[in-house]
RNA sequence: GGGGGAGUGGCGAAAUGGCAGACGCAGCGGACUUAAAAUCCGCCGAGGGUGACCUCGUGUGGGUUCAAAUCCCACCUCCCCUACCA
């Protein structure tokens, strides 16, 4: 037998000859199909998590596939170097964020060598490089230039702990809280940028020409929020006009009063002066207050008559106007009509402030409804009722439940009294990009002394962000106090000028990166249209499902603008002389789109301990604390607490009691730890606490480092493993034993390969048996690798090591039947496990590389059985099993069937009734 | 409140109308070893039977079908997204 199996030997040489080789570099070649494979790129944030493995080696493992099968395949890897995390280092650790991000991304790209995959490091792109973001801001320029990009005083959301404003998509959860650090927002009337999101508003629902997942889709068309009704145009007493969107335009009739946000600008006009003191404390105390608050006290309605009144055009009617917070200025006009009777917000409001109640639909099956006694909203169909010209119409909804004909037929009337019109409400906003940071791309606009807002002019790109500036936890942007940055002299006019201190999202940065990965040093424009015209669009997009409504929204966004601002032309024209079909080519960045799961740390059990000690209220404070075995419990006396630790803060042990009860254990320098394997000189880090399935986190302690497992096992064992381990788009906890498993299928490899040829009598059957193996696994590893189910073509490999291990014992296959076999196997092992692939490909007399070989055929006649088990069934019972040829004839099958010993034993002499047979299945269901 | 997904051995999981549990982890029995590890051979859903075999079994209850983990209806549990959205 030759040598043992030593990844560590291995994979780096081999590494190490793929890069001088150039082995992934990936041109343009229009004679070859091209698969532009891409994987969502990295924040720097220091060290390499074994969730980036299991995001990225199946995605490589696929771009292999595809590259073997006859793909140009482009697989690119960068950075997504500007954010937060950078600049809190430069104020905690007084490192500069610049410094911060490039030793991060050293030690990463680093480690992402040793992980085997096929990127093509020439295509890199680091999103905080001038060269890059000289383009981020090249596009908002363009934007603006084409009014996709405004300026406005807005009530935005704001984090006071990262000190910046935030994208509606980046405030997550019920209590309304900053995506990054979990801190509640508040709301800031602040002049900030935005990009016209809501114009893309009907395109960005659309996704009929991408296969995306089902999920992916529907948040995304839920965010949008498309509702169709009618804007409404209602008139305050002293004529000025207030516009509502209603989805019930049918309902107007039961308008018995109107709601506006407390930021609606009309309030300050219409509040009397008897009701000035109550609506200015609730217009305060609604500021005040962050959106917890508003949702915190069980929803229950809040609000104040402004002493004004309107007019309701359908009939003259005068309600009354209040504030309450329950209406959002961000959504429609921030202002409704208010139909008690038939919407369950406005009922609950009424109802606690003893407004009117009208019934305008009264609805078919059930009782009449009765203002005084009802005690919900009817928000059903049903007939038009007190409603004038209209009663008696019917406002019953469509067969596909989508129209209510009733709200047609008033929209209608609306549009000829010129009160209202039909409309569609979407609930997106525009994507607000201003953050109020340092770390990040500079926007490009100046604020001139005569001139106003003026952009900078494109030939004066990048804004070079300063790198010396001062940071001090002021919560300002260290922009804003750099007066070399600051002032600035205005290219119209001359004069003076100051620069816009605030950066840009960082999701503006990943909107457009797998365009420069095309052509990263490219100084002409954002990519080169030669690139772009043979690599784009993306084919297949790998990545997590979190970014549903913000990355994944974004880029398709900016995917259309920049179509619309007609820089795509170029690329197009070169797609054309490629021969490529130019239509709808360049309207989504992404044709595919898979979404993977997630790594979960790992549970176990807490160590069981003996604290003895003294208590002191609630709490033990212990002198010793001993390890004991968890079968073997001693009962507690007066001065201990025993059994499980659950958690551990710095000195402190949290307890769980055989009772079931939680105790503090407070412990010192003094206190002696007692722990099996290191005896009493141990100390609280060996004591080992509780740990659920959860999210790996530092703070948790659950969290898994690739780097150790690579030294261990090896590059190909831990990649084997996350592909075989889970479902790729499920994941799942991390077991550590499990990996067990591909290391021995690995070293079972390396010897089968490594051992001498078959050499005894050769069986024809068994050699036709494992040449038939093969194919089977090739078409079980194709198609795995096609449809993302990694786990069972992994599984299929590890099948054909067995069937080699068990031709090796039995030492009955032809020599040629063997090395073919083991040609096949290698070939397949090629993608998930790149290394050992090449060594073995090499040790046995193959040329250089195997990576650039063809993938293996599949030839289903040599896949097909030659003899099957014919399964005979008795009403749908397994009653026997016979062996016959496969191409047995059906009237064949079925009379060995019913002559069956077990078919005979079952059938109890009655009569078959009926006897059906599947062919494809080798199986016969006799019906008594 | 609205929308979506999932529930299969001790564990990760296969099987998408046709033999439930491929492949692996853990466990158990045996071989080798002074011993342990590693390795090799075997067992491994539950119950019954000496045994060939039999009965039950894919969250629960019903239905469709010759045949259901898979399709349909209702329910339970868990997870994710979303929410005074007018």
């Amino acid at each position: 037998m030759a040598d043992k199996y030593v990844p560590q030997e291995i994979e780096p040489r081999w590494a190490d000859r793929w890069e001088q080789d150039g082995l992934y570099r990936s041109e343009v070649d229009p004679d070859r199909p091209k698969h532009y494979a891409l994987t969502m790129l990295p924040y720097p944030s220091g060290d390499l998590h074994i969730g980036h493995w299991y995001a990225m080696t199946p995605s490589d493992a696929r771009a292999r596939w595809m590259r073997m099968t006859g793909y140009n395949v482009l697989f690119p890897m960068g950075f997504d170097a500007f954010g937060l995390p950078a600049e809190n280092a430069a104020i905690q650790r007084n490192i500069h964020p610049k410094i911060w991000t490039e030793q991060n991304i050293n030690t990463m790209r680093r480690q992402m060598r040793t992980m085997g995959a096929m990127f093509d490091w020439e295509r890199e792109a680091v999103t905080s490089e001038p060269e890059y973001y000289q383009w981020s801001q090249w596009f908002f320029l363009q934007f603006y230039k084409n009014g996709l990009a405004y300026r406005e005083g807005a009530a935005v959301d704001f984090c006071p702990q990262c000190n910046t404003t935030l994208a509606r998509e980046q405030v997550w959860g019920d209590d309304r809280h900053c995506e990054r650090c979990g801190t509640p927002v508040i709301k800031k009337d602040l002049e900030q940028w935005f990009f016209r999101a809501t114009n893309y508003a009907e395109e960005l629902m659309e996704h009929s020409h991408i296969d995306w997942p089902e999920r992916v889709k529907t948040m995304q068309a839920n965010w949008v929020g498309r509702s169709e009704g009618a804007h409404v145009t209602f008139t305050t007493e002293d004529g000025d006009p207030i516009e509502v969107f209603t989805t019930r335009p049918d309902t107007l009739w039961g308008a018995t009063f109107m709601v506006l946000a407390p930021e609606h600008p009309l309030v300050e006009k219409i509040t009397t002066d008897e009701q000035r003191a109550a609506v200015d404390a609730y217009v305060e105390e609604a500021e005040r207050k962050t959106e917890i608050d508003r949702t915190a006290e069980g929803k229950e309605k809040t609000g104040v008559f402004t002493g004004g009144y309107a007019i309701n055009p359908v009939n003259g009617e005068r309600i009354p106007i209040w504030i309450a917070d329950y209406v959002m200025i961000s959504y429609g006009s921030g202002a409704i009509m208010a139909v008690p009777a038939h919407d369950q917000r406005d009922f609950e409001f009424a109802r606690k402030f003893g407004l009117g109640i009208r019934i305008v639909i009264q609805p078919d099956d059930a009782d009449d409804l009765n203002p005084d006694n009802m005690t919900e909203a009817w928000p059903g169909e049903g007939i038009m009722v007190n409603s004038g010209q209209f009663d008696g119409t019917s406002a019953r909804y469509s067969a596909d439940g989508k129209k209510n004909e009733a709200v047609g037929v008033v929209t209608a009337w609306l549009e000829e009294q010129g009160t209202g019109h039909g409309a569609v409400n979407y609930r997106l906003r525009d994507w607000l990009i201003s953050r109020q940071r340092y770390w990040g791309t500079p926007i490009p606009m100046l604020y001139c002394d005569q001139c106003g807002v003026v952009p900078v002019p494109e030939k004066d790109l990048p804004v070079l962000l300063p790198d010396d500036v001062d940071f001090k936890p002021t919560g300002e942007s260290p922009l804003r106090s750099h007066e070399g940055f600051l002032h600035t002299t205005c290219p119209d006019c001359g004069g003076h000028a100051t620069r816009e201190t605030d950066t840009m999202d960082t999701f503006m940065c990943s909107s457009w990166y797998q365009l420069r990965y095309l052509s990263p040093h490219f100084d002409g424009g954002p990519f080169d249209p030669e690139e772009g015209g043979y690599w784009l669009p993306v084919d297949q997009y790998t990545g997590g499902i979190e970014h549903a409504t913000m990355h994944l929204m974004y880029t398709r966004f900016f995917t259309k603008a920049m179509r619309d601002c007609g820089i795509y032309e170029p690329t197009k024209n070169v797609a054309q002389s490629m021969g490529r079909d130019v239509e709808h080519l360049f309207d989504e960045p992404m044709l595919a789109l898979y979404n993977q799961g997630m790594i979960l740390g790992e549970p176990r059990n807490g160590d069981i301990v003996v604290a003895t000690g003294e208590f002191e209220g609630g709490k033990l404070n212990a002198a010793r604390i001993q390890v004991v075995d968890g079968r073997d419990i001693p009962p507690a006396d007066a001065s201990q607490v025993v059994g499980e630790v659950m958690s551990r803060k710095e000195l402190v042990l949290e307890v769980v009691g055989s009772d079931g009860r939680s105790y503090v254990v407070d412990t010192d320098e003094d206190t002696t730890f007692d722990v099996p394997g290191f005896g009493t000189d141990a100390t609280i880090e060996q004591v080992r606490y509780h740990l659920d399935i959860e999210k790996m986190s530092k703070s948790k302690g659950n969290v898994v480092a690739p780097d150790e497992l690579v030294a261990a096992h090896g590059a190909d064992a831990v990649r084997a493993y996350l592909m075989f381990a889970f479902r790729w788009e499920q994941g799942g906890p991390w077991d550590s034993q499990g990996i067990q498993g591909v290391i021995r299928w690995l070293n079972d490899v390396w010897d089968v390969v490594n051992s001498d040829t078959p050499n005894g009598a050769v069986d024809p059957k068994a050699d036709r048996s494992l040449n038939r193996i093969v194919h089977q696994v090739i078409d079980k590893v194709t198609d795995g690798l096609r449809s993302f189910g990694f786990n069972t073509a992994v599984a299929g490999l590890m099948e054909l090591k067995n069937a080699l291990q068990d031709a090796r014992r039995d030492n009955n296959v032809s020599v040629e039947t063997w090395n073919s076999a083991i040609e096949k196997l290698l070939l397949l092992m090629a993608p998930f496990t790149p290394f050992i692939a090449e060594e073995l490909w090499a040790r046995t007399g193959h040329p250089y590389s195997i990576h650039t070989q063809a993938w293996p055929e599949f030839d289903p006649e040599i896949a097909a059985e030659e003899e099957i088990t014919l399964v005979v069934q008795i009403n749908g019972k397994v009653r026997d099993r016979i062996q016959v040829p496969a191409d047995i004839s059906e009237d064949d099958a079925k009379r060995l069937a019913l002559e069956s010993e077990g078919a005979q034993r079952h059938m109890d002499g009655k009569q078959p009734r009926k006897v059906i047979f599947v062919a494809q299945r080798g199986m016969v269901n006799i019906v008594v």
